[in-house]
DNA sequence: GGGCGACTAGGTAAATATACCTAGTTTAAA
DNA sequence: TTTAAACTAGGTATATTTACCTAGTCGCCC
């Protein structure tokens, strides 16, 4: 057991005063925990972190300025000893793999009961790793489907032009419009386009934007 | 005045567990509101209505199975004594107007602090309308124009056929899909979406579809 | 240095979408 | 009952997207 009899210390990222207050409210109850921070978007977490280093960080994957899943990667860099559990709203697999392997140590959707979120931070205080029950099966699922050779729908295989391409597409912008803004033939934009079409076994440009979304291959404002 | 002196009762509405304890908590510091039911979605909410009416609801914009503002629109009918209170994520207007002319009694944004959300209850409690600060401004800018006979930006100008093929152009159906559901030819559903186009201003349908999600005319999820 | 994947871009076709038209029918309101 | 708006659907033309091709260049890795 990892555990010190000290409290343990957490700072809470999420945009909304009113979400972070009540998860506050819920984790105040504890008497082990203590929240001692609040920020409101990465820069501000970035720039607390700088003053003082919590052990724990609980991270709305959606915020401005810079999302959770970037946001985690740079923290994992810059202070390894600092844990991460990812909070969100979304149920789709792909925002958890990607949290997940920018490093996150836990993921909890915000469906979940307050134990759940108790749960979760002792888990991770305690070294292990925590998955919301809403995707557990659908992991482990995966995982054995791994270890049968089978194909995991799960993939991020995007080019880094495909997935500049992407996001172009999402943003409304024709095929003649992206070529001229990256100095290319138009060809070359409908053949990137056709290839994310394929990959992600999508029959138009309208669907393609709803999954890249929807799944987390973009993230919009 | 129109406070009495006992309890204010509230029923929550909202489909995320840790938000719905996180704001009871936050009500819960107030002796003279009370949180007598919590509820998921809005079948549960009309469920639990036909056995208890409490004097507010709080109602998340987007939940699943019926969305915040037709909800709102159901009370007002059913329960017109019942106030509500709209809670939601967004900031554009459109939603909000979306939901003053379903009857809502307030419009309260997830960013705002604790304070906000008591000061909503209790402008509400006193038979006033609460508007958020992120949309005052808004707002009075909008009732101005209109007095000035200024165009207004916000308009729901969309006819029962236009918003049904709209919410399907959202999903990605071809016309001609489109056209074999509704027993309709190509060309009408044509036709509609041109008219969309034109009413929204946009060029194509990733633009129009990122419009209609993004300012509230299609409910997603 | 051979191989591989990514990036580039062209050919050719077909399918879809968009832009303006006109015009008949239905529906609801004045 | 007249009027207006909504709904229907056709004509015609253009723009854009999508589906398969081939093929050259570039950089990276073994």
């Amino acid at each position: 057991m990892s555990q010190s009899n000290s409290h343990y210390r957490i700072v809470l990222a999420d945009d909304h005063v009113l979400i972070r207050h009540g998860i506050k409210n819920i984790i105040a109850k504890e008497e082990q925990l203590q929240i001692v921070g609040e920020v409101g978007d990465g820069e501000e977490l970035l720039s607390y972190l700088k003053n003082d280093l919590p052990e724990l960080v609980i991270l709305d994957i959606s915020m401005p300025k810079i999302n959770g899943v970037d946001l985690t990667r740079i923290l994992k860099k810059s202070y390894p000893s600092v844990k991460i559990l990812m909070l969100t709203m979304h149920k789709n697999k792909q925002f958890f793999y990607q949290a997940m392997s920018a490093g996150a140590d836990g993921y909890l959707i915000k469906s979940d009961s307050d134990d759940e979120l108790l749960l979760a931070i002792n888990k991770i205080r305690n070294g292990r790793t925590y998955i919301s029950p809403y995707l557990v099966d659908d992991f482990t699922d995966d995982v054995l489907k791994a270890y049968r050779n089978e194909e995991v729908t799960t993939f991020t295989g995007l080019t880094r032009r495909e997935k500049q391409i992407l996001s172009m597409v999402v943003e409304g912008h024709t095929s003649k419009v992206m070529a001229a803004k990256l100095n290319l033939s138009p060809r070359t934009i409908d053949h990137h386009r056709s290839n994310l079409l394929k990959k992600f076994k999508m029959k138009n440009s309208v669907d393609l934007v709803n999954y890249a979304v929807r799944n987390g291959y973009v993230v919009v404002e």
